[in-house]
DNA sequence: TCATAAATTTAGGTAAACCTAATTTTAATA
DNA sequence: TATTAAAATTAGGTTTACCTAAATTTATGA
């Protein structure tokens, strides 16, 4: 069905890629080169292997960016789902908590089976979200559509559901782990200034905490 | 405490030349390259590489094989200790059989941390034998004595408890499966044939089967 | 002890995927 | 429109770990 050509480098690429290109845009060789570490011309490189391959996996147009292509997205869906149902299995079974599970699946993404893949699917239930609430794509590989608003866009006198959270730096995800920031968390937004854009944000039964727009652009959720 | 440039390669070098070696004498190009599914020649480069680094993991003398040396050991059996606590945690949680762990276990075992390693170790009650039998090192990467003797050595009017298989072929495995030859299995010898040293093996509530020395010499038992 | 087969090693590749330094292209601005 | 800074690409390496084919070493047995 599948030619398991993909490389493990190859199969960062896409995932990669894919994350930069949910938003509709080119994903650009200098963002490339940032999130997986390398030099850009290393990313140039790869780039123009990964267009120019018999089935190639991205559109590569010089200077303008990558988007993947069909064949390349259903790779990258497959990489991302392998990772969040590791990430929320991690959680789920062996304690882990929410801020150490990423490095872990960023290996384990790689060289699990298939059948690996759907016997932890199968023990957690399928799982729709992983412990940030990014949505798991489906074993046919379609991911749902996210509704969710960022937290930075609403005003004081709402009332909200945190449904994700979009940064997986460790010491971001303590920080708001212990304000009460997680996925389910009820919240009600009581001030907005125009100044600096903070919001004072008070978590149901928990904490009251004022968030800059470094940190309400990174949550989000859903109007309750 | 240790410099992680172990490759996955090398890695599976060391775990092989261990389970070569674990009789005393030297493994040779030849084995290895069978076991690695290696040219020679590619084994001969590895092994002059892997004797000749800094910290050298093995001792290597031109046409005369090899060996590990104590930090090759200690890699080996950390890579072993991964292998077999994979094996035994895919059975016990995921509800694999024991004959199609090997292959999972083999990629996941260059992948893990130590943090998931003694995680699992921690949820399983710190086992002491995979399903195969196969003593898991310790922590501390110590291996048991291991004083089972091969089923192919003894004679009629015998009890013995199987402990160990030492052959990870998969439809080898579901054979015994069937016998009813599996670790713990408790079983009488009734015959032997001395033209082509065949045994007759009852198990304890099971079957009564007469094996050859091919697979005789691969199950090992503690006489009871 | 000498021939020969088997095992091993050497020599000379290749492919992936990185790197740095130099060059070129693009896009912003004077 | 011309300049220039930033972004991207090209050119030329490197390392790892494999390959094949040819040469050599070891061990066997006549």
């Amino acid at each position: 069905m599948k030619q398991d050509s993909i490389t493990r480098s190859t199969q960062d690429y896409l995932k990669h890629i894919f994350e930069l290109t949910e938003g509709g845009e080119s994903a650009s060789t200098a963002d490339l080169a940032v999130r997986l570490g390398f030099a850009p011309a290393s990313v140039t490189g790869m780039l123009k292997k990964l267009a120019s391959a018999e089935q190639p996996l991205v559109v590569y147009r010089k200077h303008h960016g990558v988007k993947l292509t069909a064949e390349g997205e259903q790779a990258a869906l497959e990489v991302l789902r392998h990772h969040r149902l590791l990430e929320t299995w991690l959680v789920q079974t062996l304690g882990y908590a929410w801020d150490e599970v990423h490095d872990e699946a960023c290996r384990l993404e790689h060289v699990i089976s298939e059948d690996f893949e759907s016997r932890i699917d199968a023990a957690m239930g399928h799982p729709e979200r992983d412990p940030h609430g990014d949505p798991i794509p489906s074993a046919n590989l379609s991911l749902p559509v996210d509704s969710s608003l960022p937290l930075s866009s609403l005003r004081p006198d709402t009332q909200a559901v945190i449904l994700r959270v979009l940064d997986e730096d460790s010491a971001f995800l303590r920080h708001l782990d212990e304000l009460g920031l997680v996925p389910g968390a009820q919240i009600s937004i009581s001030e907005f200034s125009s100044f600096d854009n903070n919001l004072t944000i008070t978590v149901k039964g928990g904490l009251t905490s004022v968030l800059g727009p470094a940190v309400t652009s990174k949550i989000f959720v859903e109007v309750s």
